[in-house]
DNA sequence: TAGATTGTTAATCGATTAACAATC
DNA sequence: TAGATTGTTAATCGATTAACAATC
């Protein structure tokens, strides 16, 4: 095994922790869950050819992301699955839940606590935040709605570490300010805004309208 | 200006058309999503510098972003705010309006119908399907919801070349073959599965429980 | 003219891929 | 042993950045 020194300038992503790049671990992530379903599936043994079509990508391209972190396969043979995915939740410590915080109980908010992709990977949304008085105290998906201004002494209390951003633009930059006061080291923006922090904060940002409109570009 | 000779692999992106990458695409629209707002704020002239701290890139990046399309600006002023907009609407054709059919009338199908983000670049959701006969013919906010046996029909009529997949993975790819034969080349695919198309078919993925999971790994 | 800022060439950097040795 | 497939080194490719000439 070789690591990379990999330092990059986070114009895209967030900087990296050990030289392992974030879109290894995105995919790595990615790999995860396949073999999940593989294994369900009742296959026992996989070579990186087969994954590699399953997901779109390159033989390689698998080898060497798994390369960053160790040999986890049998030459001649190919990967167990069990042991590729303990491997993998180890790696991603997806062994243990991960409970986050959202602000902004607005449709995409309730969308976000009904959606059943994060349980896979042990994600679930703990509180539910809003600055609007008409909706705090309310209910949305099951949960009480609080008041960001009790954000600090909640999540703190619980021991929260990463948020979801589901308010508009003109208040994110706020409202991640307060996340990070809060100790949230980890956030994941919906809101179209470049959100300023500080190198140890990781912000992913999904932006829908532009990942929808640069298509047309490419259409003709 | 130059172009680029420039052709991907499409491991990660669609491929290009004209030799310009989908990063670049993805950030013209986000600088001409701030050229508006610098616009209504009243601000007549700005420097590459300013805005690229707007948007925490580097100035070289914009000005290198916007060469492969033309020159833009003046030396030793900057640009025009108004004409840079116009410019970047007809590059990446905002003017006229994006009509969009969307499969898959859940939750995060309806926060989307919602997302108030789509309308600043021109970009409306006209039809809803589902397969579900408990939801086909009932509304989803104030719009009818679709059997998607009548994807095919209704689109083409439409004339709609844009989709969005929000059903589960394993339905994704069925949906998607469904878009691509109604004629549809662009889709935003909010299911966790990697969609097998065409190479004229351009696919761009929201994954979000994966870049949620993988904030983690650089948190510790 | 001096100062500012663009547009572009060349250098750097990092990610992907090709080639292949290791080994089951 | 022969065939298969991994793990890794070296080559390639493309994107970012540094440097600077052009020019307002």
């Amino acid at each position: 095994m070789k690591k990379r020194t990999n330092i990059r300038s986070e114009s895209r992503k967030p900087v990296d922790k050990s030289g392992v790049s974030p879109d290894v671990i995105r995919r790595l992530n990615i790999y995860l869950r396949d073999l999940k379903r593989l294994h369900l599936n009742g296959t026992d043994v996989i070579s990186s050819a087969e994954i590699a079509k399953n997901l779109g990508i390159t033989p390689v391209q698998f080898r060497k992301d798994l390369s960053c972190f160790g040999e986890f396969g049998t030459r001649g043979v190919g990967y167990q699955v069990s042991s590729l995915i303990s491997s993998l939740q180890e790696i991603l410590s997806t062994d243990s839940e991960t409970r986050i915080a959202l602000v902004g109980a607005g449709k995409l908010g309730g969308a976000l606590l009904e959606y059943s992709g994060f349980s896979e990977f042990s994600l679930r949304i703990s509180e539910v935040f809003d600055m609007d008085p008409e909706k705090i105290g309310k209910k949305i998906s099951g949960r009480v709605i609080r008041n960001v201004k009790c954000f600090s002494e909640i999540t703190s209390a619980e021991g929260l570490k990463t948020g979801i951003i589901c308010v508009p633009a003109s208040s994110a930059q706020s409202v991640c300010n307060l996340m990070v006061s809060s100790g949230i080291t980890g956030i994941l923006n919906f809101a179209p805004a470049k959100l300023k922090t500080g190198k140890d904060i990781f912000v992913a940002n999904v932006d829908m309208a532009v990942e929808l409109k640069s298509l047309s570009y490419f259409q003709k």
